[in-house]
DNA sequence: CCTGTGATCAGCT
DNA sequence: GCTGATCACAGGC
């Protein structure tokens, strides 16, 4: 019997439990990327969600499969990187806030236009920046190319606490990091 | 350390 | 018409 493609973490579970699940992996975009240090959990309960009030043109993929990515943008400027998550139709995912450079720096470099490894992908925009995240990745599947997700080598010790940017349920802590990590968008 | 502002657009009221 | 799952830069303490 044929062997599925593995995906290192499971996209049918909750936002939350995706979300911690994710910190530790290694996410490449056409081979450039490194050690997801930071993420944010987002479902259809929450208000704080962009698909809380159902689909939209935009929020669509969130609606879609799981396991694959949701591209939206950030204040008219930012392109920004979620993994969908929980069964089609439920509306949830996880956004990918921090990750630690490791490979293609100098590519990330480039396109974010400054050297400081530390600023590189620390945040979302910043991250969608240097990754070269682009509408035309939005729907498309997190187990085939451009993307290519890595199963954490160490179990991680978390950081855990409330989201950042949002103005509706604040205190729900479903923002997660690498503990200690030099290479969060802002201390926990 | 902190606060304010401009950039720029989809979705909501 | 206003609000954001943001960032960079300017200015004040």
């Amino acid at each position: 019997m044929a062997k599925a493609v593995a995906l290192p973490v499971d996209f049918d579970a909750d936002a939350v439990v995706v979300a911690r699940a994710l910190i530790g992996v290694t996410l490449l975009v056409h081979r450039v990327g490194g050690v997801i240090v930071e993420t944010e959990a987002y479902d259809q309960r929450d208000p704080a969600s962009h698909s809380h009030s159902g689909p939209t043109l935009r929020n669509a993929a969130m609606f879609g499969a799981s396991g694959h990515a949701y591209v939206y943008r950030s204040y008219g400027i930012h392109w920004c990187l979620n993994f969908v998550c929980r069964e089609p139709g439920h509306g949830a995912g996880v956004l990918i806030r921090a990750i630690e450079p490791v490979h293609g720096i100098d590519a990330m470099r480039e396109r974010r236009g400054m050297d400081d490894l530390r600023l590189l992908c620390a945040g979302p925009g910043r991250l969608g920046q240097a990754l070269g995240i682009k509408p035309a990745h939005n729907g498309k599947p997190l187990h085939a190319p451009p993307f290519d997700l890595r199963a954490a080598t160490v179990a991680p010790t978390l950081a855990i606490g409330p989201r950042i940017g949002i103005s509706k349920a604040r205190d729900n802590p479903w923002r997660f990091g690498l503990a200690g990590s030099p290479y969060l968008s802002r201390r926990f």
